[in-house]
DNA sequence: TTAAAATGTTAGACGTATCTAACAAATTAA
DNA sequence: TTAATTTGTTAGATACGTCTAACATTTTAA
């Protein structure tokens, strides 16, 4: 006897990871290509492929051969759930186990796939509901509601602006670890002094009304708001 | 080109799941056999004898066909490892976290095998570098090292005997619910008043010299000392 | 000391997640 | 508008962790 199990609404941790790049490579354009997950998820296209197939028969996406990738309503709650988890844990390890904001997204990556409503519960409950994870990206709410926000990036901002650095759009270490080395941080305000055409660097002025010069690569990378 | 890789040290979470029972059912009687493993970690009897060889060829286990399972020192190793950051988990779960320690285990299940150090030593150094986790088991130190007790089961301490609570040799929810109900924990004392020869049950007095009974399943499963 | 029962192993299968090789479609450039 | 390039799909293979069915060994009971 065979019994063919729907399995509603769970998700493998394969299939977490998939669904979360899917929302967050088709935030920008309403869709995602095959070869832009594979490039984010470290694997081949055929690889892509067949999980959207997988994907689709669960209704988290739609997939038709040949075409861009959305995500159904059902597919973005799943999506939101999980980074929700995802950014909870990241404030978590910096705000109460004191690690630093470049240290906490490779294990938040782990812990985002934790099965426990009570465990995920009493971190928001430890933390006071927070609106904001430490690289400055918005938590959604136990719904999927999420803060829709007018951020730009920091090369789109005007020359003489004051802007102030709100997030970042990069979690990765090296990242991380480049601003700290540079004294940028959540909240700073700098002034735009500069654009250079040439290669999109910036000049910026800092707090301490020390220039500094951040490439075009950076730049992009950092959100802010004014 | 196909390039072997040994991956040494490095287990799977299947793997380091099997190891762990390896090592807690083989502590008895220095080797444990395949249907006990099977029937702990809920698979057929197969499953166990190819998951075996495959520890047998990582050098984790001895194992020779139709013999009993011994774990390496190698294999104890890594079993600590992943018991010590279960324990710390539960721990950190508790007295952090504010968990009921019957509902720790389960969420421990799944941060032990994050892979992190820094994880695992900042929960250790919160937590003041402990002993002992919630349900009175040692925590094995970063080497490996496991403090070796004398506590016995509550039903083989004599009559008449006033023990101390030290440990809970089960720490699944439903049993620790029990507990909670007849307000049992760590640390309480209680005078043994009968054990009764028929049906193994025995009946105690509490701190608040309230007669209790408690049947042999749960007796056999609390530690004592003295 | 044999027969029955319990325990363990082998063979072959399956689902998941991945890959490479070969082919097909869509896009871009000539 | 054809040809080249990019992008995507299919087919078939592999490793992992699991299963069932069949067979083998060991232990226990007659
Ligand atoms: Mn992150
Ligand atoms: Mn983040
Ligand atoms: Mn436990
Ligand atoms: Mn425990």
């Amino acid at each position: 006897m065979l019994f063919l199990i729907e399995n509603e609404g769970m998700g493998s941790l394969t299939e977490e990871n998939y669904i979360k790049s899917v929302y967050s490579l088709s935030q920008a354009t309403g869709e995602v290509i095959v070869s832009e997950l594979a490039k984010k998820l470290q694997v081949k296209p055929p690889t892509v492929n067949s999980m959207m197939k997988k994907l689709a028969l669960k209704k988290w996406v739609v997939y038709a051969p040949y075409k861009g990738i959305k995500v159904t309503d059902k597919g973005k709650k799943e999506a939101l759930s999980i980074i929700r988890r995802h950014r909870l844990a990241e404030l978590f390890l910096v705000n109460v186990m004191k690690l630093g904001w470049e240290e906490v997204h490779d294990i938040a990556e782990q812990l985002e796939h934790v099965e426990s409503n009570r465990f995920y519960d009493r971190i928001d409950e430890m933390l006071g509901y927070p609106k904001f994870d430490p690289h400055g990206e918005p938590i959604p709410d136990a719904n999927g509601k999420i803060l829709n926000d007018k951020r730009i990036a920091l090369n789109q901002a005007k020359e003489n602006a004051t802007v102030k650095i709100v997030a970042v759009a990069d979690d990765k270490k090296s990242f991380l670890d480049h601003l700290n080395d540079k004294g940028l941080k959540i909240g700073e305000k700098v002034l735009i002094k500069r654009k250079e055409a040439y290669d999109g660097s910036v000049v910026l002025i800092n707090k301490a009304k020390v220039e500094l010069m951040i490439t075009h690569q950076v730049a992009e990378r950092i959100l802010v708001e004014e």
